[in-house]
DNA sequence: CTGAAAGCGCTTACAG
DNA sequence: CTGAAAGCGCTTACAG
C-alpha cells in the first residue's frame, strides 16, 4: 500500500473483508465485537479517513450547502471573499469552511475538506503547529495566509506587521507620545518564526518603543471587543497610565474606547487609542479610529493565485509579504499637557 | 432514464459512446466538430451536469478548501456562523459558498454545491425567483432563511419584518416626529408573497405611516453605506427634509449618518437616524444608533434544526417567523423645536 | 454475523 | 477520431 489508505487496506490489516470493515465505519446493524475492535484498531494505525467522494456515489455524502450573500467584513471575511473572486473565473470552487481560532477545530475544518478530496487548500491564520501544515503541505497543494515564516512545501502571504507596528509607533513618538502601551494576545504555543500576524506585530511594537528610548508595554488579552475592554481598564486604572494605547487590532481598540469613555475621558483629547486591520467600522465618524491598513484587498487574491500556480504544478516555495500602510484619523492627537 | 441525467444518458441521446462525452465534457484532444456539437447538444437538452464525485474518484474535484477563523461580523455571516456550530456535533459538514446579492451568481454557487452531491441546502437572502427554488427543493432538503412566503416543498426561517418596521415607526411617532423617510433597495423583480425582508420592511414602514396618518416616503438605493448616502443626499438636499430617517439596513443607516455630518447636522439634535439589523457597530460609542435587532441569533440554529429534519425525513413545510425586538440608542431623540 | 459481487458515475489508458 | 473495458473507493443487496 502506498498513498492515502482506502478501505481495502483497512480490510487487509485487519483480516476481514472490505463490506465488513464499511459496516462497522457506518456503525451497521450485525457487526460482532470483536469485528469491531479489529476493524477500528487498523483504521487507528493506517490513519485512515474515508473518502466522501466515493461515499457519496452511492450514500450520503453528508455535506451540507450554504449559499450566503457577500460577506467581505472583517480581515478573514474580506480574504474569503477575494478568493471566491479569483475563482470565479476558472472551473475550480471555493469552499468555504468556519473554524473557531483553534488549532483543534482548524483542523477538524481542514480534515473534512481533504476528506472531499479537494484540490487545494487555502488556511487563513491557521493556528497549526507548522509541523501539522508541512504534512499537509506535503499531500496536498497548500497556502496560508497571515501566517509568517518560510514553509518548505507551502506557500504564505503575509503582511509585514513587524513594520506596520513600527510605523504606529513612529506615529505616535511623533505626536509627542512617550507611554505607549499595546494590547496583544497569546502566541498560542507557536514557535518563531513560524508565528501569526499578531505575534509579528507585538515584535514591531517593542523594538520600537526601544529604538526610540521608551520602555514597551504590553498587556495580553483576547482581539476582540471584550478583550480590548479588559485590557483597557487594566491599563487606565493602573498606577501610571499611558497617554496612547495601541490596540493589536481594531476590535480591540473599540473595548479600549468603551473603556475609557466609561472613565469619562475623551478620544483624542485626553487618550489616543489606535488599532491595527482597519475594518468597516474604524472608519465611520464617531468611531474614527487611526489604524493600520494591512492591504487585506490584495492578500486574498494573491493567496488564490499562488494556489493555483501549485495545483499546476508550481512546487517552488513562494513567500509573498504585503506592506501594511498607516491610516491616521480621529483617534490620536498629541497627549494633554498634564492629566 | 429517471432522476438526474448521467453521462450514460448524454451517451445514448448523442448516439456516441461515454469515453467520447467525457472527453467533450473535459476539452481533451482529440474529437471531431461534429461529435462536440452532438454532445454538447444533448447535455444541453438533458441539462446534465457531471457530479463533481465521481469525477474525483480518478481526476480532479475542482474544490478549493478555505479554512477560516469565525466569521460573525454582519447578518449573513452569523447566521453562517451558527449553522456551522449547529453541525458540530453531528456526521454533517456545512460548506459555505459565497453569491453577491443577484440571483444569477446565487443560483451558480447552489448549483456548484448541488454537483458536489451535497445532502441538503440553506440559502440565506436568496434573490432567486420562487418557481427555481422550489424546483430545487423537490430535488434535494431545502431551507430559506430571510425570505417570505410559505413554500410548498422548502423550509423557512425570517424574522417579522413587518412588525419590525412597524415597531420603529412607532417609536419615532412617540417621540414626536412626523416627517419620518424611509430608506429601501429594489425588490429585485420578487413577486409576492415571496419576497426578501427588505421588501416586507419597507411594507411595514409604509402601513405605520399609513396607521398614524402620515404621508410616507420611500427613496430607493443599495443596502450599502454609499447606497445610504446618496439617500441620505438626495432627502437632506430636498425640499422638505425629513426631521427622522430609518434606513432600511443598519449599514446604509452609516451611509446616512455620514450625508448629515457632512451637512454640518448633528444627531440626534438636528436629526434621527435609525436603522435595522443591529450589526456589531451600531452599538459602538460614537455611533450609537437606535436599530432593530432581528434576532438572527436563533435564526442560524433554526435554519439548521430545520434542514437536519428534512434530511432525516420530514416532508411536511415549516415556517418559523421569529419576532424582532427594537433597539433604542443614542441616534434617536425627539425633533428640534425648529428648523 | 460475515463476505463475494455488483454497481454508483465518472476518467483513463488502450485498441481499433 | 472513436469506443469497449477497467478502475477509482466506497455501499448495498444478497448469499452463506
Amino acid at each position: 500500500m502506498n498513498g492515502k489508505p482506502t478501505i481495502k487496506d483497512v480490510a487487509a490489516k485487519a483480516g476481514v473483508s472490505v463490506s465488513a470493515v464499511s459496516k462497522v465505519l457506518r456503525d451497521a446493524y450485525g457487526v460482532s465485537d470483536e469485528m469491531r475492535d479489529k476493524v477500528n484498531a487498523a483504521v487507528k494505525e493506517l490513519d485512515y479517513r474515508p473518502r466522501t467522494a466515493a461515499r457519496s456515489m452511492r450514500g450520503r455524502s453528508y455535506s451540507i450547502g450554504v449559499v450566503m450573500p457577500g460577506i467581505a467584513s472583517s480581515f478573514p471575511t474580506q480574504i474569503a471573499e477575494e478568493i471566491n473572486d479569483f475563482f470565479k473565473p476558472t472551473p475550480y470552487q471555493p469552499i468555504i469552511t468556519v473554524g473557531s481560532g483553534m488549532a483543534k477545530e482548524q483542523i477538524e475544518a481542514a480534515e473534512a475538506l481533504i476528506d472531499r478530496q479537494i484540490d487545494g487548500i487555502i488556511l487563513i491564520s491557521p493556528w497549526m503547529d507548522i509541523a501539522w501544515v508541512e504534512r499537509l503541505a506535503t499531500r496536498i497543494p497548500t497556502v496560508l495566509v497571515a501566517r509568517n515564516g518560510i514553509g518548505r512545501h507551502y506557500d504564505s502571504v503575509t503582511d509585514n506587521a513587524f513594520e506596520g507596528a513600527l510605523a504606529m509607533v513612529s506615529h505616535l513618538v511623533e505626536l509627542g507620545h512617550r507611554s505607549i502601551a499595546y494590547t496583544s494576545m497569546g502566541d498560542g504555543g507557536l514557535k518563531r518564526p513560524y508565528v501569526l500576524s499578531h505575534t509579528s506585530r507585538q515584535d514591531g511594537y517593542e523594538y520600537a518603543m526601544k529604538m526610540h528610548g521608551l520602555k514597551p508595554r504590553t498587556v495580553i488579552s483576547a482581539y476582540t471587543e471584550d478583550g480590548g475592554y479588559r485590557a483597557g481598564c487594566e491599563l487606565l486604572d493602573g498606577d501610571e497610565p499611558p497617554t496612547a494605547i495601541f490596540a493589536g487590532s481594531d476590535i480591540a481598540a473599540f473595548g479600549v474606547m468603551r473603556a475609557a469613555y466609561e472613565r469619562g475621558l475623551r478620544i483624542p483629547e485626553d487618550l489616543t487609542v489606535t488599532g491595527y486591520d482597519n475594518v468597516f467600522a474604524s472608519g465611520l465618524h464617531g468611531v474614527d479610529l487611526t489604524t493600520v491598513d494591512q492591504s487585506s484587498n490584495r492578500m486574498g487574491r494573491t493567496a488564490a493565485q499562488l494556489l493555483l500556480e501549485r495545483i499546476e504544478g508550481r512546487t517552488e516555495v513562494v513567500c509573498r509579504i504585503e506592506s501594511p500602510k498607516l491610516v491616521v484619523r480621529g483617534s490620536s492627537a498629541p497627549p494633554a499637557k498634564r492629566r
